[in-house]
DNA sequence: CTGAAAGCGCTTACAG
DNA sequence: CTGAAAGCGCTTACAG
């Protein structure tokens, strides 16, 4: 059997009570010559604490957990990396959980896993909740935030402003010259997708440009969506420039482009939405909006922690443009 | 506060025994209409279970936990998934803890955190182990198994055969008409980086070839790795044909071989190894020694699953070669 | 500076 | 088919 307190108390002659504030840390009290005893005995016992029993009597743990899809968003790794700094950084342990493709059953049932243990936290990447797990997660009181992606249902998020990012992106091309410009590869019944199309309309209207809505493709962010996207403009395509709404989308575009024999930039300019290693390591490399994807990560953290107060915001991280060779 | 088994049993007149027994399944016993008084009052209430209470009365959980390093390794997704789908399937849940980059304090810390929680079983993704954090691992007496990195310490793992992959590779090129080949971007201190060196200079003596170390160029099979590696190689190499250590290791080799006019596969030839997605979105695309990612996931937890059983035998996942542009 | 006792929320023989 | 009781490994007022 594994070592208890009980165990180390009856070695050490002394109470449980003593075992568990020295080996917690609740040193205040006890004499060093009785914290050097009980601490040897731990060592030679290869004794572990047990975090249920710890967690089933201090009702907390220092657990944060992080939901997200399987979807192969190329950008899941920064956020997760901001998480697990700032966590670490806080004493706090991180355990992530997939919750499949789209599947809300999985997704329900990840969440459900989480919040049956004691979570301090939780963080949900680039999800979009049906109904039944926005209620179950609601009930369970544990403070959460949307990293990512942000909503119109009130809930908490960190993310990038979605409208502004379509409108700068749109913007950008417009100020290079370009007067047709496409919208490739977004989920358009996603709020997120919704968001990008107004900036980019907005962008659009803002400048007396004409909008086609041929221009706009749909989809859910992939490179197959990237490739489908330039299959629909063709050959010869009416647009100059086309926003791609994730960096596979825009590598996709690159890909078929090239076997239509359209140059980039010179027939076709792209930018693309994300900023990921994957914009550098393409040929052209990629014009991209970069987004903050690691401070999401640190913010969500920061805003889980100071959840307690009455005031919890949601909150936009800074996008910026990179210029490469895509424009 | 939140409503235990105590609540609900005062709610519908029976004995706490009964609701456990009735929410845990165990309703062989209990008649339907208890069964059912049960589950209603537990729904209204919005009882959830306390896991933490559960695990340290059972001294069972149903959770696997990953172990996996910061490292960009860009297939760790697919094992992942193997790992998700297969747990899923046996009805366990998946925690995924993240080790930091080469950091021997984090790894210790990381699984420490894990087994302070009693899970039933690890796998380590891609992770060499320090001495410390071995023996701590190995005391726990919690089931483990090393995923796609073999080692030599005798502890059970489920990878390539990382000697047939060095070797294969290098005969592909060989069969090619290469003569003169490289090894790039690989950690020459690994376990997996030696036995990749040693199947390559297998293949080229079992050839009769020449062998000359500076074909050989080391490194954390990073992009940046493989930009350094043409470096080497030069403007006019040397090698014809290279075998790159992994696909970022290829993607670095090909974009610096084109900053040069070095033309791929006219003037130098490159096979990467592990086959990602990433292959096939670069120009030319890749061709790769292709590992069975997702396999691994599968069989580390089938692994798991059965450790019971006195044979624990590590085993080899199988590797095929995809011919694409690069060659 | 230290210890006895109660209790966290659950499960499980055991008895009826 | 159901319940009383013990116990999982720990923490924490409380008392001395």
């Amino acid at each position: 059997m594994k070592p208890t307190i009980k165990d180390i108390a009856k070695e050490a002659h002394v109470s449980v009570t003593t075992v568990s504030r020295v080996l917690s840390n609740k040193n205040n009290s006890n004499s060093d010559k009785t914290s050097k005893k009980v601490r040897k005995i731990a060592q030679q016992l290869g004794y572990r604490k047990n975090t249920s029993a710890v967690e089933l009597v201090t009702r907390t743990s220092n657990v944060l957990a992080v939901i997200l899809t399987a979807t192969h968003t190329n950008f899941s790794d920064e956020i997760i990396a901001g998480i697990q700094d700032q966590a670490y950084k806080n004493g706090l342990d991180v355990i992530i959980s997939y919750a499949g493709e789209n599947n809300a059953h999985r997704q329900f049932q990840s969440i459900k896993t989480i919040i049956e243990r004691s979570v301090k936290g939780i963080l949900l990447l680039a999800l979009e909740l049906d109904e039944k797990s926005r209620q179950l997660l609601i009930q369970s009181k544990i403070p959460y935030v949307f990293l990512s992606l942000a909503n119109d249902k009130k809930m908490p998020f960190i993310s990038s402003n979605d409208f502004q990012i379509g409108y700068q992106a749109t913007k950008y091309l417009i100020d290079k010259g370009h007067k047709k410009i496409g919208l490739a590869g977004l989920d358009d019944k996603s709020f997120m997708g919704k968001q990008r199309i107004s900036g980019y309309k907005k962008a659009l209207s803002d400048n007396k440009l004409k909008l086609d809505s041929e221009w706009i493709t749909t989809g859910l962010f992939t490179y197959q969506d990237g490739l489908n996207s330039m299959k629909h403009y063709g050959k010869r395509p009416q647009v100059t420039g086309v926003v791609a709404n994730s960096d596979l989308v825009g590598v996709g575009i690159l890909n078929q482009a090239r076997k239509f024999g359209v140059k980039v930039p010179r027939d076709l300019a792209i930018i693309s939405i994300d900023g990921t290693g994957l914009c550098q390591i393409v040929h052209p490399q990629l014009t991209s909006i970069t987004q903050s994807f690691y401070e999401m990560g640190i913010n969500g953290v920061n805003f889980l922690l100071n959840s307690k107060e009455p005031r919890r915001l949601s909150k936009f991280t800074s996008i910026k443009i990179e210029e490469r060779e895509s424009t």
